[in-house]
DNA sequence: ATGAAAGCGCTAACAC
DNA sequence: GTGTTAGCGCTTTCAT
């Protein structure tokens, strides 16, 4: 830095506050950590020199005597994104009242800045790391494994973690969703992905539709492309209808397309879900506001949060004892873009 | 914590590094943080000895001693609100790329964990602390002055800020959208707000547009209050109808209810535009896809964000010269809900 | 260009 | 229950 930068202030210190309150450094370290492990009477007079002169713990130095740093570190694709949002919402509703900070990164979904922002924040000595699963480099796993600090991967379960995961099965989703709709009367299912765009947890959707149409309806896969959008989701519809008008049922990767596909198809005027069942996925806020309602699956964000905060706080704890790999599933929601009846089906 | 409680290892550091590298450590803490104060040569060997030891500097060590933790403080309501999501993302482009990192504290809108969780936060040694104006408690004001620490509060345009403030007029914006409607010929102006759930920025919204029509078209404040919801919308708009048939606008404090009073018109029968005009604040997603497209305001929430980041980072450095409040304005976003035109106006 | 000494503010470890 | 001593890992400061 230049010659200007400020130069932060001397704050007052716990040999102040002894100092004033007539007692040992240490004593004051004590009364504000255990307050049962100093007499009544010096804690309140540690309390009072405390107030008095505005004294605020200084955790650096705490913390780089004990090397607990009382942080987390969480590093996501970005924030501005409802998902991950949520996600860190949960952990910090659980860290805080543990006494646990966040520290937040962001990779904008590149696995280099993913790599050198990980590392950026290790540089703060982070008691736990938090990131989702997911195609980190290599470098990264071994990065982590040699700082040898708790690693919690979200998001998705994972068969093989670097260390602990929360997260969900988007294969179970996909046989999940295509089950649902075979129940509801589905006897042509169309999957919407995203083509050359698609991820690990797309492809295990799609995946898992391929082989759950196969085994119920003895069907071969039918994979229309489109961009992930709503307007990529009518687009899809549109040769939908044209190529296969056999189809009775669409499964979209995510709500967005899903919601593209309601809306081409009203226009259209294939009923939903009489002529044709939609199904998405992401429970977004549209798929319960439009009408059908859409049929979605809806994943537990902030609750994984929340169970990685619990997994990380036993484990830095006295209760190492807790799973190292949880399962949070997800629920598929019925609305009426596949309430079929019987009925409809007869017709 | 109590027996088992993991006791972090201890990492290489300096000396570790120093020693292979055949020089001091006080030479490879410069080789690090300025390439270009060592020889060559020396540099070289270090950065060897760097990556043979896989060495992860220790900022917490550092930070003590030179009184700079490289760290950000942020406290908002909740991380899941887009609003402040977006922030939180803009914030973190910026500091990211000067090596800052953000510490992340959720006060969910309630005062008192607001200044609990900043308290906790301070321990951190936050060389600034970024939170939303607003009704703060006045402990917290006076606690962060005591510790000097620059605050940047954001989301608002402040008369008074504590320290440094980047934001938008409310007022502003109720006066911006109420002229937009009489442009388009709005003739009777309604206000969709929430009654006592009404916040600060709500109530700048309703007062200015009271002002707004008062002055432009001589009217009385008609104020329908509802709940913040898009049902809430939709009964408002039934009142509307029933009680004032001459209004042909409606203000709405949030995006939310104003879909709603969309979704209301379409079911009555009412034509939106052409009988009745509808804006909404917020620029939900919603509104952009729904038809007619909703004409809302926009802020520029990330962008927010990052001036705050540019503002920090430039008091921090030594640029400490830049402007210590920014007004960031906003945009209406023209839709169809608001397209009225002449002939329209005329029927 | 490099090194030695000191110390940031706190807590672990060990007295008493 | 309280104090003393040492030292966490780094950077500031001063010397060379």
């Amino acid at each position: 830095m230049g010659p200007a930068a400020a130069k932060p202030a001397r704050h007052t210190n716990l040999t102040d506050v002894a100092r004033r309150a007539g007692v040992s450094s240490m004593t004051v370290s004590r009364a504000l950590r255990r307050p049962e492990s100093v007499s009544e009477d010096t804690r309140r007079r540690v309390e009072r020199a405390v107030a008095a002169l505005g004294y605020v713990p200084n955790n650096i130095a705490g913390g780089l005597r004990s090397r607990r740093s009382r942080t987390i570190a969480c590093v996501i694709p970005t924030i501005a994104s409802p998902v991950f949002a949520n996600v860190v919402q949960g952990l910090t509703d659980v860290l805080y009242g543990h006494d646990y900070r966040v520290v937040l990164g962001t990779s904008n979904y590149s696995e280099a800045e993913e790599q050198r922002v990980t590392a950026g924040l290790l540089a703060h000595r982070p008691e736990a790391v938090v990131l989702p699963a997911g195609d980190h480099r290599r470098e990264l796993g071994r990065l982590l494994k040699r700082v040898g600090v708790p690693v919690v991967e979200i998001w998705e379960r994972l068969e093989n973690p670097v260390d602990m995961n929360v997260g969900f099965s988007n294969r179970d989703v996909g046989a999940a969703v295509v089950t649902h709709l075979v129940e509801r009367g589905a006897r042509r299912i169309a999957f919407v992905g995203m083509g050359a765009d698609e991820h690990a947890r797309a492809r295990a959707r799609r995946e898992a539709y391929a082989e759950t149409v196969a085994r119920l309806l003895d069907q071969k896969p039918i994979v229309f492309d489109a961009p992930f959008t709503i307007d990529g989701g009518r687009a899809a519809l549109a040769r939908i209808l044209r190529d296969d008008p056999a189809i009775d049922a669409v499964f979209c990767v995510g709500d967005l397309p899903a919601v593209g596909v309601l809306l081409e198809a009203h226009e259209a005027g294939c009923a939903v879900p009489q002529r044709l069942m939609v199904a998405g996925f992401g429970d977004h806020e549209f798929g319960r506001q439009i009408r059908p309602g859409l049929t979605t699956v809806r994943v537990p964000e902030r609750r994984i949060g929340q169970i990685a905060a619990e997994m990380i706080v036993g484990r830095l704890g006295d209760h190492d004892t807790g799973p190292r790999a949880i399962d949070v599933g997800f629920e598929v929601i019925p609305r009426d873009s596949t309430a079929r009846t019987q009925a409809d089906d007869s017709g």
